[in-house]
DNA sequence: TCCATCATGTAAGGTGTTACATGATTGC
DNA sequence: GCAATCATGTAACACCTTACATGATGGA
């Protein structure tokens, strides 16, 4: 036994999802579209597929639910087998890739651009991390609201939150001083060749 | 004429490199692990099909330079239509894709395990981050020492950088705050079952 | 002798995204 | 009448990673 049935991340994050409670894949895509968002997620083709695999691998099981008025839908739970695997990828390091981050490379090749091109992509990008704050808040308030069961589970999802909470304000810190800072350039240019 | 003949991030990437003087894939690969390996990197494999495909579309221009003693290299070169697809992706709005996490991922989940294994990969995570942030500040002070042409490109991959200590150092702030919540957590299960 | 650096690639396989296909019900 | 929600999937492609292949030079 080399490796588990289970290959990405993704396999887990559904498992993960499955802790407790049968769901869907529609039910699933919304909890990601609600929950992880910021975190990961993945289109709706995607984790019907994946479902299909983890199925076919035992990690899941699976019984259609006849519905009126809606269509029929599959519901899926975890396995003993499932568990099993969930559990030893919680356990397994983190494998640590750089991650990926689209308007830093735009940003970093913008030397041999007007001006103006970082200042809107600036500009942008503040806007963008405003509004992902809002939506942080959002959900912060609404765990922090939260009782149930499951307040386990909750804390470390809090902690998540936390984390993207502190970095999206940092983010927000070096946007300001930069859009600052590129403002005044583009003034000092348009007074020099005034 | 519906799109450029680049495709991916990657492609932008090797063109932004190219900016100012010819390159080898080799050079290309030895420049990213350098100074842009925290926001972007690509296997060498890739970066060798990715020049081809670029060459290919008339992008960059190709020569190749005889060496002794060493093997002989192709020197890559933009072409003024790859400067003009670079200048256009350059003014292109970033698209807003949520950034994948894989240590938050398994941060989320870890509600149904031990506290030992968040406990685990809160401090190996800590570890790197450090690691991160030494590899960062020392990019920064080399970054300050540079006295040449292109000032202004430098200007913007200090901006990059400023991005990345900024978020590295509200990630340690909060990887320490958890760090410490949950060996208290631990101490106090400790304390009960003694 | 063995490893690192220089240098370029092929092949295979895995992951992720986008577009397409279907069809009932509910609310505006 | 139109759009959104509920619900599940297929197919095609684009992207990324890993393993493999080759081979000289120079230092420990």
């Amino acid at each position: 036994m080399a490796r588990d049935a289970a290959r990405g991340t993704l396999d887990y994050c559904i498992l993960g999802l499955l802790q407790g409670r049968p769901l869907s894949g529609y039910d699933i895509k919304r909890i990601f579209d609600r929950t992880i968002d910021y975190i990961w997620n993945a289109g709706d083709s995607q984790i019907y597929a994946c479902l299909k695999r983890l199925h076919a691998e035992g990690l899941v099981a699976a019984e259609t639910l006849i519905q009126v008025g809606r269509p029929n839908k599959r519901l899926y739970r975890l396995t003993p087998a499932g568990e099993q695997a969930l559990q030893r990828w919680l356990a397994e390091r983190v494998p640590d890739r750089f991650a990926k981050n689209e308007f830093l490379v735009k940003l970093f090749f913008c030397g041999e651009a007007p001006p103006a091109v970082a200042l809107a992509h600036l500009e942008e990008h503040r806007a963008s991390v405003e509004a992902q704050l809002a939506h942080g808040r959002e959900a912060l308030a609404r765990a922090l609201r939260y009782r149930g069961s499951r307040q386990r589970a909750l804390a470390f999802q809090l902690l998540a939150l936390e984390y993207m909470l502190a970095a999206l304000e940092a983010d927000l810190a070096v946007t300001d001083r930069a859009i600052a800072r590129l403002r005044e350039e583009v003034a000092r240019a348009a007074q020099d060749s005034a």
